[in-house]
DNA sequence: ATAATGCATAGTAAATTAGTTGGAATTGAA
DNA sequence: TTCAATTCCAACTAATTTACTATGCATTAT
């Protein structure tokens, strides 16, 4: 299990926001030179995470993104989710065909359900301003 | 974050050991079968948990892989290590170039760090046996 | 008007994952 | 003593995903 570069540069645009946070947006282009990052590439992140309403955007010359909320109210969590996707570690769902033995009563699909839990839990119980 | 097939092949192949534990080998042959994976594939995986000291080995007829101790001494996350590497999220790790910032006192890389542990804990909390 | 921005989407390149192939070494059983 | 069942090993290929580029339109402060 590792983090993909969506989750580490998101997770550092994130930490850009949240340093100027109240004092107007910040375009794409700042965070990138700031950070060393693609631009093109950091602005298909940003609309991830403004479709998760976890950043605003403000168009036009001196437009950018902003955090939707305060620091201490998003989540490391929300953030990596916004970009990498729920952490799925399940053999089976129950619905498709399965290779795990049978379905719903599957138990491997119960543990590893308990560990996606457990992670989620972790990485949201770290605040944004901790960073 | 997900899982990917080497973790979640590598996690039925040692249940199928674990049922059959205390009752001699078991060829790689008979647990691709049972769970219907490329055979050829899933000796690689054997062998990576050998290497791991996870199972142990008996060659020519007859033979195959066993678990080299009680399935309660043998955890989930040991198991997904084997197979996956260690979790890494960490930005960056104080060695090479860095992006996050500066390097040993990056507040990011110790956070995630955090979590790695957090995540390594959860799954080694949970024993084969429960499977 | 214009330059600085966000927005959208399609394409390409690089890396990783998943799986295949071919064969050598070992060993129990006929 | 041969044969078939097996682990072991390494290289190759295919498929998928990730990372990034390219292009151009839409919006807005100056």
């Amino acid at each position: 299990m590792k983090l993909s570069t969506k989750g580490r540069y998101g997770l550092m645009a994130m930490e850009v926001l949240k340093d100027s946070y109240g004092k107007g947006p910040v375009s794409v282009n700042t965070v990138a030179n700031e950070k060393n990052i693609s631009e093109a590439y950091l602005e298909q992140l940003f609309s991830l995470l403004k479709k998760n309403g976890l950043v605003t955007s403000i168009r036009g010359a001196q437009g950018g993104y902003e955090l939707s909320r305060n620091p201490d109210e998003i989540t490391i969590g929300e953030i990596l989710v916004s970009l990498e996707g729920q952490t799925e570690l399940a053999c089976c769902d129950g619905t498709t065909e399965v290779n795990c033995g049978d379905a719903s009563s599957c138990r491997m699909k119960h543990i590893l359900n308990r560990i996606e839990n457990g992670i989620f839990e972790l990485t949201d119980s770290i605040k944004l301003s901790e960073l």
